[in-house]
DNA sequence: ACCTGAACACCGTTCAAGT
DNA sequence: ACCTGAACACCGTTCAAGT
């Protein structure tokens, strides 16, 4: 490309996605209370009020992170689930240590996610992803009640009392309320495998 | 009383609880981002930097609300869990159903006390009053296990199972996530019932 | 289309002062 | 001791303008 012309500032057409990096990073960095709008733009390198052409409001700019924290949770726990073909039972273990570990290593995008009730800016497709969460996880449970593994339920029902403790303990666990060293990565295996445990046992037929 | 002397404003003595009152009720009116310390000031009648005598700053404010939260949670459980004499399953029911309904009534407060790490001003009370909760599930347990109702496992394993299914629910409920109708009493016992029913499954020996 | 700069109505926090 | 008022450095959002 020539040094001129359409590429010269370097935030040439895609001003989206800088902000959406750049805001990712200053959540990390800072936790939910950190991120300013103005700071996203100040290290997108743009004026304070260039955002607003690409995002409606900071709610929505939160919503839009919320909604890839989703799709990469997802992805988490399938890819897990997907590279375990002992059964459902070591495929909901697999998926369950995946979303924990998800959670503690993205804290404060997890603590987004499921921080506030869907009802700003674009949340509507914020809360359709994370629906898309429990689908996932649901499928494992139609494929271990198919092959006779699992209680004969609605993949729902069972789903629900999965999710419903793997989300719990990934919450308990990022919000500093379980007596545990976050940093320790067996020490994360060891307790989804306690609660794993206990609630296979209750659904196993 | 005269009206004259110590009683002169209405703020007599006990701006503390004042503003605890005023920013409870902003909290519910207006969810966590509705909180500011200067609104708060306004409905108690003072200055902007009067509650600076009181808390060191607007988190210690906030964490003591999260505190207030963790003891009037941890009492909803109790006395629930008291309220029936069945033996410890019941009582675990009964204790599940009055920690989600209490968290559907009070949405803005739970995710005060859960959404942030303690490491705030003040959050060290608040955490260990939000670890006080864990303990009085842990006493619902050891009684079902002296009982031979519960399997014989470390009280803390099983009240972590029960603790992690009943907060997930919880906070899956008023974030919004499960398709169900948060204002009927009944969906949530329903919901909590089939939660709860699987965890004792698995814990009950 | 996309971005800027000034402007408005807010914040949290500090500090010198008042009683 | 407890409270006030001005001041500082920030916000989110709007709007008229510039290219």
């Amino acid at each position: 490309m020539a040094s001129d012309g359409t590429t010269n500032q370097y935030h040439h057409g895609d001003l989206h996605n800088a902000l959406l990096t750049a805001a990712g990073a200053l959540l990390r960095e800072q936790g939910t209370g950190g991120v300013s709008l103005r700071e996203v733009a100040r290290r997108a390198g743009v004026s304070h009020t260039a955002p607003y052409r690409h995002f409606s409001s900071k709610a929505a700019l939160l919503a839009a992170l919320a909604q890839r924290g989703f799709r990469q949770l997802e992805a988490a726990i399938m890819t897990a689930a997907e590279r375990v073909p002992h059964g459902p039972e070591q495929q909901l273990i697999a998926a369950g240590i995946a979303y924990v570990r998800h959670a503690v290593s993205n804290p404060e995008v997890i603590r987004l996610m499921f921080g506030e009730t869907p009802e700003a800016t674009g949340a509507v497709e914020a809360g359709a992803a994370g629906r898309q969460v429990f689908t996932a996880l649901q499928s494992i449970m139609e494929a271990g009640i198919q092959s006779g593994v699992f209680r004969q339920r609605e993949a729902g029902e069972l789903a629900l009392v999965a999710w419903t403790s793997m989300h719990g303990l990934a919450m308990l666990v990022t919000a500093g309320m379980l007596p545990m060293d976050t940093t320790d990565p067996d020490a994360v295996e060891t307790l989804v495998g306690a609660v794993a445990g206990n609630v296979i046992y209750g659904i196993s037929r």
